[in-house]
DNA sequence: AATCATTTTAAACAATTGTTTAAAATGAGA
DNA sequence: TCTCATTTTAAACAATTGTTTAAAATGATT
């Protein structure tokens, strides 16, 4: 607890609050009470409000589609394969961070985002992922396969917190079936192919 | 645009500038400029800005969930049925508001949402559908099921402005894909099930 | 010890923002 | 036309909020 820097503190703090409230509705007495830092540490350390959420909102996005992108592209390993290593791979930054999901895609959403441009849309484009796909169902378009997977393994993160709160599933229930999805999906996608 | 009264003006104009910004980034301003009026007539017609959002999202949380609740606890009509039904309600209400899956369950996830206990859990819990599933799939944790068929659904609705925004998808792809997916969803459920 | 850059603090500032006020405009009914 | 409730307007208010400032504390280097 003490051996952890301020930028740190407040960077750790920034993450909870911003993806608890939203930037809007974060405050910067938010954030200082929740790292137990003076308030004006904050924009010693990291200029302005919008540069530290910036820098925050930057890494999640990169970290989220980092993973996945190299095993996109990779023309050797079969189709089955890569949506094994897909979902095993967001499966090990998103348990880690039960919250990213929400707090990405609300953020991607937004009018005028700045970090949609981090998202290597050309790579992903012409990905051996894509035209995999497309080989085994090639009347059918292939971001419906796309849109399948990431929807399934998504999803129940985005809707974690709720289920929780209206009591539709314990902890440990979600949990349980939050793990299970890993190698329930890659047979479910499969099973759609046929 | 003038048949339209003040109030009709003022709750459009919030709608859509909530479910743009988010109810911490939307101002007041942005509505009143929004709606062509003036801004002391949003806080006369309608309060305050809280209780503006939250006649809002009343609206929206019930206009959801309200169209499935039905269908759900239906004990007559099959799984199959249902599943069609379900999926075919679900695209009449969110195809006439594509923001509306974002901004419902972005505003479920906050922390102390007091949006939770519109949800109707109990009815839920132990509708015919629940059990239906688990009929055909009795050593599966139904709610896999449920995430499954949801996900699909509302997932692409989620990430339509992103996939316009980087190019992945046109216009008229997303709209043909999101058209197409009422008569896959139920099908690739199907398919699951064997 | 002394120096000096870095870090921290308390206070204040300036701008923004939700809300209120009091007067003016509007419009329906007598 | 007069009356009176309703609606609209411009202005101001009070509170909040991101940011800055100037002094104090800290800590490493000489």
């Amino acid at each position: 607890m003490d051996n952890i820097s301020t930028q740190e503190k407040i960077l750790l703090a920034a993450e909870k609050v911003f993806s608890e409230k939203g930037f809007g509705t974060a405050r910067m007495r938010d954030i200082s009470a929740e790292a137990g830092v003076n308030l004006a540490l904050i924009n010693y350390h990291y200029k302005s409000k919008e540069n530290l959420y910036a820098i925050i909102m930057r890494n999640k996005v990169q970290g989220l589609f980092g993973t996945i992108i190299s095993h996109l592209i990779d023309e050797k390993i079969t189709l089955e394969d890569k949506i094994n290593f897909i979902i095993e791979e967001l499966y090990k930054v998103v348990s880690a961070d039960l919250n990213l999901p929400m707090f990405v895609f609300s953020e991607l959403q937004k009018q005028d985002s700045k970090f949609v441009e981090l998202i290597p849309a050309e790579k992903i484009k012409d990905s051996a992922f894509l035209k995999q796909i497309s080989a085994r169902k090639p009347d059918v378009h292939p971001l419906h396969y796309v849109l399948d997977m990431l929807g399934m393994f998504f999803f129940p993160y985005l809707m974690t917190s709720t289920l929780l709160k209206v009591g539709l599933a314990s902890p440990e229930e979600m949990n349980n079936i939050l793990k299970e999805r890993v190698k329930f999906i890659p047979q479910w996608i499969e099973q759609l192919f046929l």
